[in-house]
DNA sequence: TAAATATTAAAACAAATGGATCATTGTTTT
DNA sequence: AAAACAATGATCCATTTGTTTTAATATTTA
C-alpha cells in the first residue's frame, strides 16, 4: 500500500512549507490515496474537511497544472494493482530507458508472465484437470481454432498427433475445414479455441458440432464469450496485453497444460506413443543437431 | 482478478438475455472492472465503444436505480483492495492438492510464468529490441518454423499480413515451403524459429538463406543451437518444462512481443494497416460476438 | 498600531457529467 | 407485407464538477 512512490515523496517533502488547510488537505491525500482516485474533488474536500478550492491549490503548490493530474496520477496507482509492480517498474527504468521499446517489451512480458501465474489459482487449475479428464475419455477429438486461434488448436493437434490418433484438426485449405464432422459421432468431443474476436465459422462449426451430439469443450477469453454457452467444459484465459493485439501465450500455455494432463492420465500408453514417433522421425531423419553440410 | 463478484455473477446471468449494445458495455465492465471505478461515465462508454445512455440503461436493466450504483459498487470492490488476495493464495495449498493432476498444473504454469518473466531482463530485452529494428529495416520477411515451431512462425506471419504484406511464411503443402525462397533477394531477411530437435528442414532452408544472402533472425533454445552460428540476430528463450514436451509459450511471447515492437516503430502505419484489416474482415462478416441462429 | 501580505471562505463560472426524451432503425410477429 | 415491438443513436436538460475570481480574514512586518 504505502509502496515508495515518487508523488507521496513529494507531498511529504513539501508539507512543512504549505499552509494550514492545504497541509490538512495534503495530510488526507497521504493518508487516503485510494479516495483521491475514486471520489469528485469536492466530495473529496468534503472529507478532508477543507474547501474545494484547496484541492485545487495543492495540486499547483505541487506543481500540477490543476487538480486532475493528482487524480490520474493515483488512478494509475490503483490500476497498477499496488502489488509492488509499480516499485520495480521504477527501478528499471534507471538501468534500461536506454533502449527505445525496450519498456513496451517489459511491459508486455511482464503482463503476460503475470496472466499465466493467474492460472495458477484453484478455479482454473480444476478447470484444466476437469477438461482434460473429459478430453481423455473421448474416443476422438476434433479440434478447431481459426485465425489467431490456429495457433493453440494446431499446437494441440500437433502433440496430440504424437501421443496417438484421436485428434482431428478442423482445418483445410478451399473451406473445407468441416468437412471432418460430417461422419462426427455423439462419444466425440470438439475442443474449440476462440478469442475476441470471435471468428464466425468457429461458432457455426462449433454450434453444429453441438446440434450433432457432441461434447463442447472450449478455451476462451471470458465468461460471456458466445462459447461458454454452449460448452460442457470452459477454461478462460486473459488475452490482454499492453500492445493493439491480443495476446495467444496464456491460451498457449493451457494447451500445453492439457497435453500434459492428457499424458499423465496414461503415462505408459504416451510413453510408448512417443517412442514410437520418435522412431518414425529417427528414420527419416527428420532432426539434427548441426547445420548440413554445404554442397 | 477473477474474485468473486455477486454483481459481477449477476451480469454474467443476465448476460444472455441483453441486447448487443448491452452486452458490448457489460462485456467491458466484465473485463475492466476497476475502470469502472476510475473514469467517468461517458469516458468509460468511449473505451466499452458503445453510447453513454447504453451505460444507464445496463445500469436499470442490472436493477440498479442508475449508472452511479455501478460505479459505487466497484469503487468499494477497489477499496477492498487485494485485502482477501492473499488469503486466497494461502487457500490454495490446503484444498488444491485434492484434484490429481492439478499439482503437475501447478508447476508447469509457475515455471511457464517464470521463463517468460526471465526475458524481462536487460539482455533478453535488448536482443528483442535489436531484432524489431533489423526486421523493420528489411524489405520482405521471410518466416520459417517447422513441426513445433510452426506455432510460432505462424502467429509471427499471421500478425504481420495483418500489419502488411512484407512476410513470407515458408510453409506449403508437398514440401513446396521453401519455393518462395526463389526469388530471394540479399536485402530480404529470414526469420527462422526452431527448438529442440532441431528439424533438419529448417536448418536447410536457413543455411540456403544465408548462402544466398539474406540477414538470418533467429528464436531458438540455447547458445549452442546449429542456429547460433549463422544468425545475425539471436532471441533465446526457454523451453524447458514439467512435462515430456518443450514449451513453445515463451517463444510466442518473443513472437507477440517482436510483432509489438515492430508496429511500435511506425505507429501511425500500423494503425492504418490494422484499421484497413478489420474493414476488410467486418466487410466479410468474419467475426461475431453470438452464436449463429439455428436454423 | 497601521500597512502590507498571505491565507481562507464564498460565490460565480464554464465545462463535463449522468439522465431523459424522442426519432430512427432493425427485428419479430401477425 | 404490414404492424408491433424492441433496440439504438442523437439531442436536450438539470446537476455536478473543477476552476477562477472576489471578498473577508488572519498573519506578518514596519
Amino acid at each position: 500500500m504505502s509502496q515508495s512512490d515518487p508523488l507521496r515523496e513529494q507531498i511529504i517533502a513539501q508539507f512543512d512549507g504549505m499552509s494550514a488547510q492545504l497541509q490538512q488537505a495534503a495530510r488526507y491525500v497521504l493518508e487516503h490515496p485510494e479516495e483521491v482516485a475514486l471520489v469528485s474533488m469536492r466530495e473529496l474536500a468534503r472529507l478532508a474537511g477543507v474547501q474545494p478550492a484547496t484541492m485545487t491549490r495543492l495540486a499547483k503548490v505541487l506543481g500540477f497544472q490543476g487538480y486532475n493530474d493528482i487524480r490520474t496520477h493515483y488512478a494509475e496507482t490503483v490500476r497498477r494493482g499496488n502489488d509492488g509492480f509499480a516499485a520495480k517498474v521504477r527501478q528499471r527504468d534507471v538501468e534500461a530507458a536506454s533502449t527505445p521499446g525496450s519498456d513496451i517489451a517489459y511491459h508486455m512480458l511482464h503482463g503476460l508472465s503475470a496472466q499465466i501465474a493467474a492460472l495458477c489459482e484453484p478455479e482454473p487449475l480444476h478447470r484444466l484437470t476437469a477438461m482434460a479428464n473429459r478430453l481423455a475419455a473421448a474416443k476422438k477429438v476434433y479440434v478447431l481454432g481459426l485465425r489467431s486461434s490456429h495457433v493453440v488448436a494446431w499446437h494441440f493437434h500437433y502433440v496430440m498427433s504424437l501421443l496417438g490418433e484421436r485428434s482431428v484438426h478442423l482445418d483445410g485449405p478451399a473451406g473445407t475445414g468441416g468437412d471432418a464432422l460430417i461422419r462426427a459421432k455423439p462419444d466425440e468431443v470438439v475442443l474449440v479455441i476462440s478469442i475476441k474476436p470471435y471468428a464466425l465459422d468457429t461458432l457455426t462449426l462449433a454450434q453444429l458440432a453441438k446440434d450433432k451430439g457432441l461434447a463442447i469443450l472450449s478455451i476462451t477469453d471470458s465468461e460471456v464469450s458466445p462459447l461458454a454457452g454452449i460448452s460442457d467444459h470452459t477454461i478462460y484465459c486473459a488475452t490482454e496485453s499492453y500492445s493493439f493485439f491480443h495476446t495467444l501465450a496464456p491460451a498457449l500455455a493451457v494447451s500445453e497444460v492439457l497435453c500434459t494432463l492428457l499424458a499423465e492420465l496414461d503415462r505408459p500408453t504416451a510413453l510408448k506413443a512417443l517412442q514410437h514417433a520418435d522412431d518414425h522421425l529417427l528414420h527419416l531423419k527428420t532432426y539434427s543437431n548441426t547445420l548440413p553440410r554445404r554442397e
